[in-house]
RNA sequence: GGCCCCUUCAUCUAAUGGUUAGGAUACUGCCCUUUCAAGGCAGCGAUACGGGUUCGAAUCCCGUAGGGGUCACCA
């Protein structure tokens, strides 16, 4: 493919869930080093100390296992360039502010947190075109540093902007960027607690693990000239600059928390396969030739190009995800099915309070999540409350559980949609009433008629016959008819019976999975409960 | 508000100066069917607007409109 290997890194900052635009960037920046014989590097950000959360870093490297997006080079696995924490890199940064200090590219300011906050009180009153740091601290004397120093004030560092002219950054897909020399503000390089920020930080470690292209969200654009002056500041060459576009919500806004689900451990709970999610991610901004929408990342690979990424901001479309997922679903051979099956459940076990109804005020408003959302819940409760049994099924039991997979597998779009049909062969009582038996243009005794036949029926055919299904289908067809009732309406309560449900995997194939005995003591109990209703 | 970015069906996108503007999701209808799915077929549906350039523009240029991002000792 392309030329030179690209080092490339994905820079996630530890402060909540593991986000599913970092596994975007993860996808796009680990296809152009797997495409180049390069290297696909993590590096925690985690120079806030206010907004740290400790159990997040783990989560990004679990989340990103899970999607096969595992880097080459991180804290995890080390590498020539470790520590891959920013936390652990501190003297690195320290050094480089000093650096620019001394050579006149930087500053002290002193400036405390309240004449900044009034400040820029004052911009906004005035309604100032331009809004930020006033460099007041900028021309203070050497004598007045040392007489602050002195006196022990704080003080963080601020790079020294050009005043004039413009700055022109190169971006990969936008080409030159032109911004006002004069409208960029002193940023601050190093906060007052001696940590650096995003900005002298991001810039120190690319340089310094060789970082060959910058795959990163569009909304960092504006800083970007910044970033070139640092560069320049240290005499640095830049990499390459390809700044995606932002995920979106519905509403086109930058894809939130509020308005869709953002953590993929939500996705990965919801029973979205990972490798659906990576597909469709792949499907944001970029497309394979021949209309292909399905692919593996290889596949993937095999078309990627950085050029062809489409730059118009993607809505992500969560019904779209859903429809792929359960083309996914489909493909899976059914022992891998199986087993994803009772992982799934194992995950959702014991965590019944995390899926409690939402009150209605917490819902989403968007009316295909708001209904994806309760489900999910009640779902999810199902299935972890399943786990057990599942499990020893799965472990003790294998050809339980392994025959009902073909019948679910095809009516499913995410894993947890199996609560829907997997409880039925686990229990042996269910909450109908004779209501539930009465199919439409029906009666209660045409209900009652069909159990009896069907019961005589089932109870003198031999299951194990290779025929059986076929002559289960004649023999209803027949019977219907002597009843004068389409097929229909005539399995209708016998479903209801077996299944305890209108809605069920195909009714014959699920008798054969719970044999005639259980299925003869189902028809009998709603027979009996329909004497007594 | 300043600056910057973006703009093909509702949504994801294809078409890199010449196509009846293609595919997919969603939606609708029909078929299949033992309920629900899945599957098959069909339908609906877009080049934001206005100017250029050109024999010819979704495609190149300018303007307008709309949307988005960003303006922290957060990343």
């Amino acid at each position: 493919m392309s030329a030179k290997p690209a080092r490339v890194r994905v820079a996630p900052s530890p402060t909540g869930d593991p986000h599913v635009g970092t596994a975007y960037m993860a996808l796009f920046n680990k296809a152009l080093a797997d495409t180049t014989g390069g290297q696909f590097i993590l590096r925690i950000e985690d120079t806030d100390r206010t907004r740290y959360v400790a159990d997040s870093e783990a989560q990004i490297f679990e989340a990103l296992a899970w999607l096969a997006l595992t880097p080459h080079e991180g804290p995890h696995k080390g590498g020539p360039c470790a520590p891959y924490r920013q936390s652990e890199r501190l003297p690195m940064y320290k050094e480089a502010a000093d650096t620019l200090l001394r050579h006149g590219k930087a500053y002290k300011c002193y400036c405390t947190s309240e004449r900044l906050e009034t400040l820029r009180k004052i911009q906004q009153a005035e309604k100032a075109k331009l809004l930020g740091y006033d460099g007041l601290c900028r021309s203070l004397s050497e004598a007045e540093i040392a007489a602050n120093d002195a006196a022990g004030k704080p003080c963080v560092v601020r790079l020294k902007m050009p005043r004039e002219g413009d700055i022109e950054v190169h971006d990969f897909f936008r080409g030159v960027l032109k911004f006002i020399a004069a409208e960029q503000q002193d940023a601050v390089l190093l906060k007052s607690d001696g940590f650096p920020t995003y900005h002298l930080a991001n810039i120190v470690d690319d340089h310094a693990m060789g970082i060959t292209h910058v795959i990163r969200a569009e909304e960092w654009i504006p800083s970007t000239p910044l970033h070139f002056e640092l560069y320049r500041a240290f005499g640095w060459d830049a990499p390459v600059f390809a700044h995606m576009p932002l995920l979106r919500n519905k509403d086109k806004s930058k894809i939130s928390k509020r308005k869709n689900p953002t953590s993929l451990l939500w996705y990965r709970d919801a029973g979205f396969l990972p490798e659906a999610l990576r597909n469709f991610l792949g499907l944001m901004g970029f497309s394979l030739p021949n209309d292909q929408e399905i692919f593996t990342y290889d596949e993937f690979l095999r078309h990627f190009d950085l050029a062809k990424v489409n730059i118009g901001g993607p809505i992500f479309d969560l019904q779209k995800l859903h429809w792929l997922n359960g083309e996914y679903i489909r493909k899976l051979p059914h022992a891998e099915l199986e087993k994803r099956l009772v992982e799934q459940a194992k995950l959702l076990m014991h965590r019944e309070r995390e899926f409690a109804d939402l009150p209605e005020d917490q819902l989403p408003q968007e009316t295909f999540l708001r209904d994806f959302e309760t489900k999910r819940r009640q779902r999810s409760r199902v299935l972890g409350a399943l786990a057990p049994e599942l499990m020893t099924s799965y472990e003790v039991n294998p050809q339980l559980l392994a025959p009902i997979i073909p019948l679910i597998q095809e009516r499913m779009h995410t894993l947890v949609e199996a609560a829907d049909y997997l409880p039925m062969f686990f229990t042996r009582e269910f909450a109908y009433t004779p209501e539930d038996f009465i199919q439409k243009k029906h009666t209660l005794d045409d209900a009652k008629k069909a159990l009896a036949a069907a019961r005589e029926m089932l109870a003198g055919s031999d299951l194990e016959h290779p025929d059986w299904l076929t002559r289960m289908d004649e023999q209803s067809r027949a019977k219907a008819e002597q009843l004068g009732m389409k097929i229909g309406p005539y399995l209708g309560p016998v479903r209801m019976a077996i299944t305890g449900s209108r809605v069920s995997p195909p009714l014959m194939e699920s008798i054969r999975v719970l044999g005639k005995e259980e299925a003869l003591r189902r028809i009998d109990a709603a027979i009996n409960a329909l004497a007594q209703g």
